[in-house]
DNA sequence: TTGAAAGCGCTAACAA
DNA sequence: TTGTTAGCGCTTTCAA
């Protein structure tokens, strides 16, 4: 606040130009004598004196910052993204600004274009599936940006995804294995990357092993994936309810995500099922507390942690090297199925 | 990128001086002929012009953005507390910085300093204890300054508390009404806030109950709060297992926050053992899966929601109409005890 | 009601 | 090896 030191200031007693005083705090771009170097940390010292981030931006153009908008950072997936992303940008030196679009698209668009105003110099996102204007304008600025989890059809863009077909069959066949013939899916709604893809993970798997696949085994959210809207939190419930309470309901189920596995769980206590043994349950999606609880979750841990990774990974790479015309990256990230006693028992 | 459209293109074919131009971006502080005004936004219509945030941040010495320290927002209680400030933020037109501190002085440190430079307006943390030169000398600057959750010896900052000691008190009475005599206390460690006023509200409920209180049942954590660090994971599990293993044992237990409880939970698993009847738990931090899982879990709930408001508030307030030699506000986030199966059963 | 112009603190091109 | 200086895009004082 009161009387700021500037460069100047600096310059001025140590006895050298700003241009000098700006090449020693920045170690370049041209070579200073050591001697200068010396005066020179030695008034910054003196002074106590700070670069100016904003002043600095404005004239290079680069803030140092990435915006991240994710539909509900309440979902522990994304949470873990997050910290992830943030972490690895932290040690680029990069600052993370977060927004919530809460899958609406209006706040989607008010967030991007927030961080356009601030100058941030990339933009992840979970895209909720409108925007698509702003998105390709935003792509063919040449600003990086990074998609998570959804692709988005005839848009070019770096993106980073789950191995959701993968990680799901693998689930199914376990369930398989276990001897289970009718298998329920609780699902994401198909009109998006994830559901789709895990839908398809479960009929490779049911193929693979010659099974008939009964579509009525199947139930799809209408949601999305954000926000708070009391209606939806137990989403999973009403749907698992709904194939349960079927003449022949399945021995097994598989639930596509965590907000869905929430529902479920909510099910069990109120119907007192014995799981296992009445029914076995694996999901997607692998939360911390799945091996605290009773009965521990079977679930296709999706190491979030590698995924805030690569999602920073590509932002830096971007930024650093720009997109030079290079074809889009689509990374997966690998899965694990974690065995636990909601399948194999006690 | 390419050809920045800039207040001076939108003056000149508006046929206007750059500074009406700016009067009528920021409507104000002076008044422009309404005439003038229709041809300016005409023009910035046609152009696409969009104001650059960090150019004006330059000047006004304002970048509408705050910085977040958490000690870990992998902590539902933290993430959930983040969300609600960024939203509070958000609406007042701030965006929220998000830096991580893993309870780690100099990662604290790291973060100060890089939001000080990157200028942000305010900064909000739950400081882990170390650092207080730069605290105070950052209260001491008049920069506006939120603490979280734990205050801090001798710093008359604004401060959020939960309401640790009634929140606390509430749920041991819960426990002494059902009957239970020997109610063991998992708590953080006293030397912070928390810790300190929920065994403070523990031993409150004893005495009002007239009950002698058993200092062999109360066991501490040592772990402050953040990170992944796995041995401190399960923390809460040892502790309980400890608790339980004595001749004798309590026939509750309260958890002072959701990690210590995690642990817990996972103990209840690998020794069976039925809740409530062969132990009772009640715990600080309602998260939301305690009411999906079996047994659902009563817990202190502390309105995340409203504690993240409220540090939104105190920081615009600061921000703008300055503390003015105001007292420090000591706000506490009111709480509501949720009853629930793991202590008055099915 | 409006224009001209002086900076905000910094980087980097141009000179020396 | 170092100094001088022209901006970066904006706000706002001073004049008109």
């Amino acid at each position: 606040m009161a009387g700021k030191v500037t460069r100047d200031d600096v310059a001025r007693l140590a006895g050298v130009s700003t241009a000098t005083v700006s090449y020693v705090v920045n170690n370049g771009p041209r070579p200073v004598a050591r001697r200068t170097q010396q005066n020179v940390r030695e008034a910054i010292e003196k002074l106590g004196y700070e670069p100016d981030g904003v002043a600095r931006s404005l004239v290079t153009r680069r803030t140092r910052s990435i915006g991240f908008i994710v539909p509900d950072i309440l979902n522990p997936a994304h949470t873990a993204i997050t910290r992830a992303l943030g972490d690895a940008l932290w040690d680029a030196d990069y600052s993370l600004t977060l927004g919530n679009s809460d899958e609406n698209p209006e706040r989607e668009l008010a967030c991007l274009r927030a961080f356009r105003g601030r100058g941030v110099d990339g933009v992840a996102l979970t895209p909720g599936g409108g925007n698509l204007g702003a998105l390709f304008a935003l792509h063919e600025s040449g600003r990086p940006l990074v998609l998570l989890d959804r692709q988005i059809e005839g848009l070019p863009a770096n993106c980073v995804l789950f191995e959701n077909r993968g990680g799901t069959r693998a689930a199914v066949e376990h369930l398989i294995e276990l001897g289970h013939r009718r298998i329920g899916l609780i699902n994401l709604p198909a009109a998006l990357t994830p559901g789709r893809e895990r839908r398809d993970g479960y009929l490779d798997a049911l193929a693979a092993a010659g099974l008939r696949h009964d579509p009525a085994l199947i139930r799809e959210g209408g949601f999305k994936g954000g926000g708070d809207n009391p209606g939806r939190r137990l989403e999973g419930r009403l749907l698992a309810a709904d194939l349960l309470d079927r003449r022949d309901p399945p021995t097994a189920l598989f639930v596509s995500n965590n907000r869905l596995m929430r529902g479920v769980l909510h099910l069990l206590r109120e119907r007192g099922l014995r799981v296992p043994a009445d029914l076995a349950l694996a999901t997607f999606d692998d939360m911390e507390y799945y091996e605290d609880i009773t009965p521990s979750i079977t679930a296709v841990d999706t190491s979030l942690q590698e995924f805030g990774q690569q999602v920073a990974r590509l932002l830096l790479e971007q930024i650093e090297q720009g997109q030079n015309g290079r074809e889009p990256r689509v990374i997966r990230v690998p899965f694990r199925l974690n065995i636990r006693e909601s399948t194999r028992g006690t």
